[in-house]
DNA sequence: CTATATTGGTGCGATATCGTACTAAATAGG
DNA sequence: CCTATTTAGTACGATATCGCACCAATATAG
């Protein structure tokens, strides 16, 4: 049991929120102007998982409505980050294309958060984020089950 | 070392920010209308830590701009979960009391959450879950820390 | 005291998030 | 084929988030 008579779930869930929200903020700070952590996101993304996706396959991957991805790829777009081509396999849809100055901006903010992990790593040590990380992974995958089956399909 | 030769870091924040997101999402599916996570977490926190708190002191309890504050406590004083009465300590500033619709309908919410709890321990056990608190709490006081000291003082 | 600086709160504008409704293209059923 | 359904993307509106600028009240300096 948590604080309060409410179940560690309660707590658990409200500690991972605390931690996300400061953590988004700080990597926030050092991005430019108008640029928010979905934009980076699907940056980074697209180079890891690979290039020319649809639009909806990068709202499924984020779990996220497609009109907010396409928000998203339009800020992108807008700044010459990635360009959208029309699908030659389907009419009605697009592929996303990461350009060079998108690979550019994605590495140059990964190298800026390395400067931010360093004091981190004084108090809390690599070693015991990787502790925790599978467990981080195995909750996330109960979530992604547990959306994927409202009610029990 | 995580994937792709970024530090586990990188891996361990993108893992929180991921399982933050699916589970506002399970949350607010459950809140009426218009209502979102920071109008629940505010009638809890008053509930928890105690009523009359001036609206800065719980920008800064939530670590967020007090323009938000003002906009979420707005949303709470139209639904009648909250009252706004003057400061009689300082002209300048207001105190937040919760309602009894405000107590009765956090009430309501955490009931709600629980049914959504049964099913996530037959995959992740509650011992899981309290195991791997303690630590989060580690790492949420080391970025609470980093953000109050932004270029060590 | 009085002038200045700080603090608590809000109005406003820019952008983000996301649900609804719509269009056009593709697919399935017959 | 032709129609009905599904799918990909977007326009639009409601709200959220948050920086900036402002006002009023308070605290500080001299």
């Amino acid at each position: 049991m948590g604080d309060d008579g409410v179940p560690s779930y309660f707590s658990l869930f409200n500690e991972i929120g605390i931690i996300a929200q400061l953590a988004r903020a700080a990597f926030e700070e050092r991005l430019p102007d108008g640029m928010v952590l979905p934009h980076f996101s699907v940056l980074n993304h697209l180079i890891r998982v690979g290039d020319g996706q649809t639009p909806l396959a990068l709202a499924r991957a984020f779990q996220t409505p497609k009109t907010s991805m396409t928000h998203t790829l339009a800020g992108l777009e807008k700044r010459g980050l990635v360009e959208m081509r029309p699908n030659p396999d389907d009419a009605r849809s697009k592929c996303v294309w990461i350009t060079a100055a998108g690979r550019e901006f994605r590495n140059s903010a990964i190298a800026d958060i390395m400067n931010v992990f360093g004091p981190i790593e004084e108090a809390f040590s690599k070693d015991c984020a990787e502790h925790i990380l599978p467990e981080l992974t195995a909750l996330r995958q109960v979530l992604d089950k547990a959306r994927d089956e409202p009610q029990g399909r």
